[in-house]
RNA sequence: GUGGGUAUAGCUCAGCUGGUAGAGCGCCUGGUUGUGGUCCAGGAGGUCGCGGGUUCAAGCCCCGUUACUCACCCCA
């Protein structure tokens, strides 16, 4: 205990049963998305620098995790103290997301995709946050995205296969919030924001839920922002639900909010709410963005949005794409680790001096019959022995005797009571 | 980057107004049980996170530090 061993901060180990939770999880997600005509892809944990670092991360990439160059010298330390640029230092970097080496990637590979590419990234990335509940340094990331439709095909087949994954996962309750850009904007112009403060304003803006009427009208009063009239268009918003866009108000953007009307028509198994108030922080979504909410938690358990911009700052022609996120640790955390198929999962207790070549022949004539085997020296009290194979999975025990060699001859009692 | 809490055996935790260390579980040994998950006895294992200070005496009080954790900011 004086010299504690423990994994990276916010980085995490993973006992064989919560591997075992997560693996199962995984597939579920993966099939998912695959049965909704997704492709899984993969890219390296690295990308460069420049390119990481080229704006389009937002204030994700303030989090990044950089790697120096190889070789750095004194001399090399010295010039990028004095140019105040460390990150001239690295050339290379952890990913903080899965989106902008997506779009890398389609750069890199346009010629051997579809017109529309659908694919799937289920993958770690690491930022360097202080970690809490829900939120570590070291994460898997389910992305779905298409690139190359410009139509709400893209938000309609992203969220339908996003939510099956959740429900084909067991996971009740989630309901997604959505919102577009166009709308934010145009509300923000309304009431004659300046251009230089949309960013803050609309950082203000996504904390209504927690801090209230008040708190936003007080925080945007002083970013100098005239407040009047606003305390009630925000009261407004608590409970707007779907305005009725015959009779829209000012602030909204009835073009965008047309379109997010058809989507809600085209999704109607979906819990599906407006919520002009939802900005997300990703400085790249150009139009529909939307978040996975769940009543038991004060933050998101994923979100996305159409990012119509992005691909082009690789590329050089503008390409339409959009994307849905999983944020597989928090879904985890919800999930009861359910036992697998534990019956066919097998443990076999043994005598200290038993015959090694005779216990592994036994085994092996078990696993060719399709089960799953441990070998167990038996120990002085067995009660724990088996209490920790029922935790790992396994449904039943037999004792291994001198003359038991014969598979047939092994009496199985069931684990776990 | 900001604030709160915690740190004692492998694990979960006691330890009173300061008097140099405890339990349960696990582990090992002997016995008991002998188609067996029981029980009994014994044993190993601790620089009390680290570094200072106060004191005759510090696990306990004070200062610093590190790690973990919760919350804020922001995010999945």
């Amino acid at each position: 205990m004086a010299t504690a061993v423990t994994p990276p901060r916010g980085m995490r180990d993973f006992l064989p049963a919560d591997k075992a939770t997560r693996e199962r999880a995984l597939g579920v997600i993966r099939s998912s998305f695959a049965a909704h005509g997704f492709d899984e892809i993969e890219t390296p944990v690295m990308e460069d620098t420049a390119r990481l670092h080229s704006g389009l991360g937002g204030d994700n990439e303030k989090l990044g995790f950089a790697v120096l160059k190889r070789g750095i010298g004194p001399a090399d330390l010295v010039a990028a103290a004095e140019a105040d640029d460390l990150l001239s230092l690295t050339d290379l970097g952890l990913r903080f997301d899965l989106t902008v080496p997506l779009a890398r990637f389609y750069a890199s590979h346009r010629a051997e995709l579809p017109t529309v590419f659908r694919s799937i990234q289920i993958a770690p990335v690491w930022r360097a946050e202080r970690p809490q509940k829900g939120r570590y340094r070291q994460f898997v990331q389910c992305d779905i995205d298409i690139i190359g439709e410009a139509g709400p095909l893209a938000e309609i087949e992203l969220i339908t296969a996003t939510v099956a994954a959740l429900n084909n996962l067991g996971l009740s309750g989630c309901s997604i919030r959505i919102n577009d850009r166009r709308i934010l904007s145009t509300m923000l112009a309304t009431w004659g924001v300046a251009e230089n403060l949309t960013e803050r304003a609309l950082i203000t803006l996504d904390k209504l839920d927690k801090i209230g009427v008040d708190g936003v009208v007080a925080e945007l009063a002083q970013l100098g922002i005239n407040t009047a009239g606003l305390a009630d268009t925000l009261a407004g918003f608590a409970d707007a639900g779907w305005p009725d866009p015959a009779a829209a108000p000012a602030w909204l953007d009835t073009a965008a909010y047309t379109d997010l009307l058809a989507l809600r028509a085209a999704l109607p198994g979906v819990s599906l709410e407006f919520d002009p108030t939802l900005v997300r922080g990703m400085g790249y979504y150009t139009g529909t963005i939307f978040e996975i909410k769940h009543p038991d938690l004060g933050y998101s358990l994923g979100g996305g949005g159409r990012y119509d911009g992005m691909i082009g700052r690789f590329l050089g022609t503008d390409v339409p794409a959009c994307g849905f996120s999983i944020g597989f640790e928090r879904i985890v955390d919800l999930l009861a680790g359910s036992a697998g198929d534990t019956d066919r999962a097998v443990l076999l207790v043994h005598e200290k001096d038993a015959d090694p070549a005779a216990l592994v022949a036994l085994k092996s004539a078990l696993v060719a019959d399709g089960l799953r085997v441990r070998l167990e020296k038996r120990t002085k009290n067995l009660k724990a022995l088996l209490e920790r194979a029922g935790q790992a999975g396994y449904g039943r025990f037999a004792f291994v005797t001198q003359d038991s060699v014969d598979p047939d001859e092994l009496v199985f009692k069931p684990l776990g009571d």
